[in-house]
DNA sequence: TCTGGGGTCCTAGGACCC
DNA sequence: TCTGGGGTCCTAGGACCC
């Protein structure tokens, strides 16, 4: 294990007079977990991501692949030309989801006050006093060693607010333990480029050297006032946030998240130029939608096609149904309309996207198999679909409950055939590159 | 061979109402 | 005679995150 950097004054002991905030991040986690489970992939170069063939990109490297100058979000076929001896692998995100549990578990284990942002990352409150008296670079050192022992290792930002402690993290990855000292938190960011910070990204990043504002020190000098008449809200945030006086609290999040919409888009291989291969891969993502949302025991009354005709240019549909659904049949078919503001005979689509939301209201609920009444007993009168929709809502069900039972590859629908989902590259990225 | 997928939040413009 | 203005909802697009 490395020791630990301290950033501002020497390590005398802890004036933490105010919060201790923690930020842990997962070392190359997809990979790493790749490697735990392949021992003969250890000390190789792993890549996680899409094939190159299917216009794919990486969602994680190995630090073996970084060596070549690969990194998160470079497209694939980059990626192997860069490192052409890499072992490649899709990911098993079931997998990175069970490490990542018993990860949180340790977290949690050394303070109660816990927020998980992502699978990888988790925000930990170790305020002296608070939980308990012993120092937080120790409570720290103990979390590094206990996740260590599973196999995969994590970095550490210690400071007095979460953009400090989040931006100490990435400072010595990986196995780094980075402590910002109270008092010190300006001098720190102050050096460091606007993209470094959060909520700051390639947009934001231009339009502030357009301004002459290129590092954390000079954001902070900012009058808020005229930073809101250019970014709207995030312009006094961005402010107080790079002068390292945030105070946002570390929040446990006791309930989850309510969801507010569901949504499955596909890159294609190929662009898709046809009436009739569009219509099918609307079918497609829209089956895959509706699973989701049965899982999930979601309803929704909006729906939205997404469109993409080339890298730069997305456009969106959407309308509004009768009553809310979790049926493709219903929403697929919607979606198929909305093609037609879009869309004219002869446009190479190469993304196609469709995406439900409007769920206020509708309470996710329990659904039995083959259960047909998708009011739920307790939601205010809606229409009852037609007699053929309600069969083929059946249909979507039962389909439901053979994929669980054999595997999501053994059945789909006609002509969905050409479209066989089993490569494509649905995990996220591993943070920002 | 030429850049993913699943989300959230914000903004701007138009429709509509009073 | 001419032409208001605020509030709200909906839609589309874009920035950003991991």
């Amino acid at each position: 294990m490395r020791s630990v950097a301290i950033e501002g004054m020497p390590h005398t002991d802890l004036p933490w007079n105010g919060r201790a905030v923690g930020l842990m991040d997962l070392d190359a986690f997809f990979a790493s977990v790749e490697q735990l489970d392949h021992p003969e992939w250890r000390g190789r170069p792993v890549i996680v991501g899409g094939s190159a063939e299917r216009r794919g990109v990486v969602s994680t490297a190995s630090y073996e692949a970084r060596v070549y100058g690969v990194h998160s979000a470079m497209p694939s076929f980059q990626a192997q030309r860069l490192c052409p001896n890499a072992i490649w692998t899709h990911g098993h995100y079931a997998r990175y989801r069970e490490v990542s549990d018993q990860v949180m578990s340790i977290v949690q284990d050394e303070t109660p006050l816990v927020e998980q942002v992502s699978i990888d990352e988790a925000f930990f409150d170790v305020t002296p006093g608070r939980y308990s008296r012993e120092s937080p670079i120790d409570i720290c050192r103990r979390i590094q060693q206990r996740v260590s022992e599973l196999g995969v290792t994590c970095s550490i930002g210690l400071g007095t607010n979460k953009t400090v402690a989040k931006i100490a993290s990435e400072r010595q990855k990986p196995r780094g333990l980075t402590v910002v000292l109270p008092g010190t938190e300006a001098a720190f960011l102050a050096p460091l480029p606007v993209r470094a910070m959060s909520g700051i990204g390639s947009a934001s990043e231009s339009h502030l050297a357009d301004l002459g504002i290129r590092t954390l020190g000079q954001l902070a000098k900012q009058d808020p006032e005229r930073m809101r008449q250019i970014f709207g809200v995030a312009g006094p945030r961005m402010v107080l946030r790079a002068s390292g006086r945030e105070e946002s609290q570390v929040r446990a999040i006791d309930a989850p998240e309510e969801v507010k919409s569901v949504s499955i888009e596909r890159t294609f291989a190929h662009d898709l130029t046809t009436r009739d291969e569009l219509d099918a891969a609307i079918d497609h993502v829209s089956a895959l939608a509706g699973a989701r949302l049965r899982k999930k025991g979601l309803e929704g009354s909006q729906v939205t096609l997404k469109l993409k005709f080339d890298i730069r240019h997305t456009h969106t549909a959407q309308c509004q149904l009768d009553a809310p659904t979790d049926d493709e049949h219903v929403f697929g078919a919607e979606a198929k309309r909305l093609l037609d503001g879009l869309w004219r005979e002869g446009m190479g689509v190469r993304l196609v996207g469709v995406g439900v939301s409007g769920f206020d209201g509708a309470r996710p609920k329990q659904l039995g198999l083959f259960d047909l009444d998708s009011s739920g007993g307790n939601e205010e009168p809606q229409k009852t679909p037609k007699k053929p929709e309600r069969d083929l809502r059946a249909l979507s069900v039962a389909t439901d409950d053979i994929k669980r039972r054999f595997g999501s590859s053994v059945l789909s629908y006609g002509r969905d055939l050409r479209f066989r989902d089993d490569t494509s590259n649905t995990l996220p990225m591993d943070g920002r590159e």
